[in-house]
DNA sequence: CCTTAAGCGAGACGGTACGTCCAGTCTTTTA
DNA sequence: TAAAAGACTGGACGTACCGTCTCGCTTAAGG
């Protein structure tokens, strides 16, 4: 690694260049048959400078990623729930099938083996998505939308997990139809329905 | 790799110790620390032996999990879903609480980049227990336990896929007394509960 | 650096190809532009297997030279000292004209910073032949040939820093045609002649 | 490099700094350990300035070294050859002793791989301090001391070829009490002494 | 029983990428 | 406009593993 440099002096071209060749190549060859040499290659950059400002590929991937979906798109509230995460798990579900999926894939096993890319994962995408999330449902169980008595957080869970689930093990395909269904069956449980009254 | 050996002819005491040594190094120095040559050396093996019967890390590490879990654990069937199911995800989850759990997540995350590892993966461990699983679903549904209008592979997704976001994310402690309470949501949903009819 | 591997099992083909590829390179490109990297490509040989062998390039110049000019070569022995040093001198000076100059003249500048490579230098090549002139020239000493009581290794030195001087510095040209008068004013010294004795 | 940059403008306090700077450094940790950035940052100058001045380390250690030693010593001239070079060669020998030494080692061994190196050291030190050298050789072969057959320029590597070839291979000590006898050798030549006339 | 062919431990090999270091250039700021 | 500071490209360094390859040694089967 190289001794703090100074933010500053930074040279915005190369920082560009090098996250774009990164999310070009894993999309193209897969995360792990990428090199930082290669990443250097294709950016016009030099390792040295590489490594002077991010610490491994997944650092690098990550920030490629962060850049690439910008900031933290706000979550819907139209007063609906059921809209509202309709339309998030399926942007997700379709940003994760394009060549970010790939990328992230690479930087979710990555996190695997190193801790510190498990810690900047949860601290610079994970954790802020879900927090925003938390707080549109928290809002949804004010609005007796939701149930009060359970914890936002393993409600953030049963909506998410199963997308990373299908993503990570590829057992089904990842398809942004299947949202409606899928959030019926977490909002009504699995429970038989009981008959409907009759009017 | 070596032109299809003669399995009968194979030993025995050579593969067990470097299972053995696999799921040991793995657990002590995490999956991406270790290779092949040190697993060798550990295992008192020749690097030449491993490769004349294992593709790859990942497919040595798959069947040390296969070996060490032991026979397709019967689905258990009480008659009662939610009690089988109590059960069962509890079990998966003190199992990858352990160093399974390290182990696992290393193939996850070579699966990533592998898919031959990710087939592999599937074939072996998913699939099967997902079928038994599902297996045990369709008995429920018939049962009048369950809904007869969601796949029961979705229910495997919705029933397991939270204990893999927990393993990979380390979001949240895998704790298998969550367990019930987990299930109770799966099964109600998480729409408001309709107040109980006064008796 | 490798620990310790078994010359027994170490191929010789790498070892000649190495060898090989060190002096024309050098030859061609010059000392200081060659580099291991080259050198393995060249020889088809791996970086790896170069540094379990040789701990640095003036090591495998060093070597590359040794092999190439084979068994030290005998002292000539006429009984006539001014005949025998002129042929060794003049042969000393045809070797250093060609390539071997050029990678002798790589080692000895690596030697100015390298200890080892220092050492290596005149044990492998200055002493053991510096050993066989002092021999040499003793016997022309207690032949009466040469003075007795200047220090043979201090012979040695008048008779070979002159080409060395030329070799490094570049002041005058390696000829061995000039030899011959050389070595008379060694012999003679330079004071200036007594006037002949008349018949 | 740089395109001409203007000499009266520039900073004689950086000079003197970075010139000391490499005799220190030098010294201290041997030529080939220490780097230009080193001697920028010992200096207190930048690598862009040094770079501006001075072609390469070597071309810095040589002016260091002129520096150092000032003004060409003139040659002294007592009337008798044999105490003037036994001076002469004394103080080479003892400046070569010290950290100049060093230095210069380092320089030579640069100048087998980079021929300017090897024209400027020629230039700079070699040829100036021969040709001094050879003037005084030939007011003694004018006054009778010395041979007139020998070419002075053969003389002057006669009498200082050995002190760089002890210097460079390090062979024997290089000590200045020595000198006395070594000129005694090379005027009166090795071979044996004729017998003195008796009175 | 004795060959013989396979699996085995050992470890050298050609290769590839690693992460570091320094050369030499370029850019920005200060005096 | 020289100089200090330091980020930049480029490329070699020496290391670590990969997956392949010989080499003897052991071991079980078949003639």
């Amino acid at each position: 690694m190289v001794p703090t440099p100074n933010p500053e002096r930074r040279n915005e071209r190369s920082r560009r260049a090098t996250l774009a060749a990164t999310i070009e190549l894993i999309a193209a060859r897969g995360y792990g048959k990428v090199t930082i040499e290669a990443i250097a290659t294709q950016a016009g950059a030099s390792k040295q400078t590489i490594y002077r400002w991010w610490p491994s590929k997944a650092a690098l991937a990550l920030e490629a990623i962060n850049d690439y979906i910008g900031e933290a798109i706000d979550f819907p509230d139209t007063g609906d729930i059921t809209t509202d995460l309709t339309t998030q798990i399926s942007e997700v579900t379709d940003l994760l099938t394009g060549p970010i999926g790939t990328v992230f894939r690479g930087v979710i096993a990555d996190a695997q083996s190193d801790p510190s890319v498990g810690a900047a994962l949860r601290e610079t995408i994970i954790e802020p998505r879900t927090r925003l999330c938390e707080a549109r449902l928290a809002a949804a169980v004010a609005a007796g939308q939701l149930r009060a008595d359970v914890p936002t957080r393993v409600m953030v869970e049963m909506l998410y997990s199963v997308v990373y689930y299908r993503l990570l093990f590829g057992t089904d395909e990842l398809d942004p139809r299947k949202t409606p269904a899928f959030l019926e069956y977490v909002f009504t449980g699995l429970r038989p329905l009981p008959p409907r009254a009759e009017p």
